[in-house]
DNA sequence: TTGGTGACTAAAT
DNA sequence: AATTTAGCCACCA
C-alpha cells in the first residue's frame, strides 16, 4: 500500500515547496507585484499557479511575508473585495505605491521580475 | 481510491 | 473581451 508514498501526516516533500515558495515571495521588493504563475516558477513549483494560492492562504495573520503583492495574471486581485484579506491588500498595495485601477494593476509598470529594467 | 475543488494559467474558440 | 478546455498539485469527502 502507497508504496512508501504519503500525502499527509507532514510530508516532506510538501513542506519543502512551500519553504521554496516563502523565499520566493520574500524576494519580491516593496511597491512591486508578481502573478501565481510568475511566483510559482520562481520557487521551481512549475505550472503549480494553484498550490501558490492555497498555501498562500494558509499563512498566518502576522506573518512578514508580503502576500499581498502576488495577484492573478491579470494583474488583478484575486480575493473578493468583500473579504478582509482582500481589503487589506487592497490597502497594503496603495500603501506601497501601487496604482490600483477598477481592481487592476500595470503589470507592465509595477511587475517583477522586470526585465524592461526599473 | 475516486472525484471534485481552488487566492491559477495559457491557449483555443 | 468573454467563454471553454486542458494542465498543475494539494486537500477534503
Amino acid at each position: 500500500m502507497r508504496e512508501g508514498s504519503r500525502a499527509s501526516d507532514s510530508d516532506p516533500v510538501v513542506d519543502n515547496r512551500k519553504q521554496m515558495l516563502w523565499q520566493a515571495l520574500a524576494s519580491i521588493p516593496p511597491g512591486r507585484v508578481t502573478s501565481y504563475g510568475r511566483l510559482a516558477q520562481l520557487a521551481g513549483l512549475g505550472r503549480g499557479a494553484r498550490l501558490v494560492g492555497r498555501w498562500l492562504g494558509q499563512l498566518p495573520d502576522g506573518t512578514a511575508l508580503p502576500w499581498h503583492r502576488v495577484l492573478n495574471s491579470q494583474g488583478q486581485l484575486s480575493l473578493p473585495a468583500d473579504s478582509p484579506s482582500g481589503q487589506e491588500q487592497y490597502q497594503r498595495l496603495m500603501a506601497e505605491g501601487v496604482i490600483i485601477r477598477n481592481r487592476r494593476v500595470n503589470m507592465a509598470r509595477f511587475g517583477w521580475p522586470d526585465e524592461s529594467g526599473t
